[in-house]
DNA sequence: TATATACTTGAGCGATCGCTCAAGAAAGCC
DNA sequence: GGCTTTCTTGAGCGATCGCTCAAGTATATA
């Protein structure tokens, strides 16, 4: 009986995910929303209830989406050649709205403000974190790298740098690419 | 015959630097700014012109700071020992009111828009890694690293390294501590 | 075809944004 | 003390913010 939307849900929210990623929240305004979704504010409401509602949306279809790019890279090269293609891959990546990560980003700007949405980006870093150290325990398992080091430090260090590559891709005058060479070259010699 | 100002012009550039770095630049209104300088509209305007103003005069101070942090360090401990010393004494500095580096928080906010202030802390961040080659450089000079490698690129990852680091020290859950010493170790290396 | 049930539209709400300006208050010089 | 010059005050401007809602439109069922 009832008429069916004329978008495609999934769609809007990953177009909304680009925009909120290189524009961040405050950044992003309802009349950019409505512009690049093609939306009027009473479908938007309807459909997503509100901003912080679609941005949260976004965000966790930006870590769904980091988890499964990560993932397809270990079962391609195993553990510690996912690891070790990563950073390149991430800031090689020119379909990316941004070289910054959108959740460092998204807890740099609402943290201090204790945002909901700060504390949601801080629990997808801790996922995309525990991922990485499953890597290195498989890494060590394997015999990849030794098993000197807690996987779980390994895990917060390569975030670390990951986060701190992605900020120097984003900056203009840093040579991210050799940022990123120096990173792999340091997990081969774990 | 004029009246003078009742306040500390570096003072409340000072406050205000500390404010912005904490919340950023849409996160602070001017109502914000007024409670915290304890300044009414119309003196804020004759002392600052606007609040992207007296944003630049913060970001200018925080880089000022910095730089002289740097080399405070440099002058006790020598090239190497500064370079050591810096990543565990920035994010063990209590007195900051936030962990992240303000330039990355600005650049990652404002870039998007090609916001002058994201221009300006681009060039900041130039001038600090300027600063780290530089000190590389005479740790090769005196022998304490080895000569392998450019001191600029050095420099680029030392800074990547340092961003990290402090993001990782803005979440919750990262070991930001044993990622500060192991960026030492890794200098310890060279 | 008639009806019920969404979805779509867009004017416009109250709040807040950065900012202005005219009036009043205080300090230095004669 | 009188005068000039600056600083301080705060009401309020136009613009934009996120968001609401009543009216209009399209579609699946009966």
């Amino acid at each position: 009986m009832p008429r069916k939307p004329s978008y495609d849900r999934d769609d809007l929210i990953n177009r909304a995910k680009d925009l909120f990623w290189r524009r961040g929240w405050a950044g992003t305004s309802l009349k950019d929303l409505e512009a690049e979704l093609q939306m009027k504010p009473g479908s938007f409401y309807a459909a997503f209830g509100s901003k912080d509602a679609l941005f949260a949306l976004a965000l966790e279809k930006y870590a769904t989406d980091g988890v499964a790019r990560v993932n397809a890279l270990a079962e391609a090269h195993g553990p510690l050649g996912a690891l070790q293609r990563f950073p390149a891959a991430v800031i090689e990546n020119e379909a990316a709205p941004a070289m910054a990560c959108m959740l460092s980003k998204t807890l740099l700007e609402l943290q201090a403000h204790k945002h909901p949405l700060a504390e949601k980006a801080n629990q997808y870093l801790q996922r995309m974190e525990a991922q990485f150290a499953a890597l290195f325990e498989q890494a060590q398992a394997k015999g990849e790298i030794a098993s000197t080091d807690d996987p779980s430090l390994l895990a917060c260090k390569y975030q670390s740098d990951l986060l701190g590559l992605r900020v120097t891709a984003e900056r203009t005058g840093g040579n991210a690419g050799a940022v990123a060479t120096r990173i792999a070259e340091g997990l081969a010699r774990l």
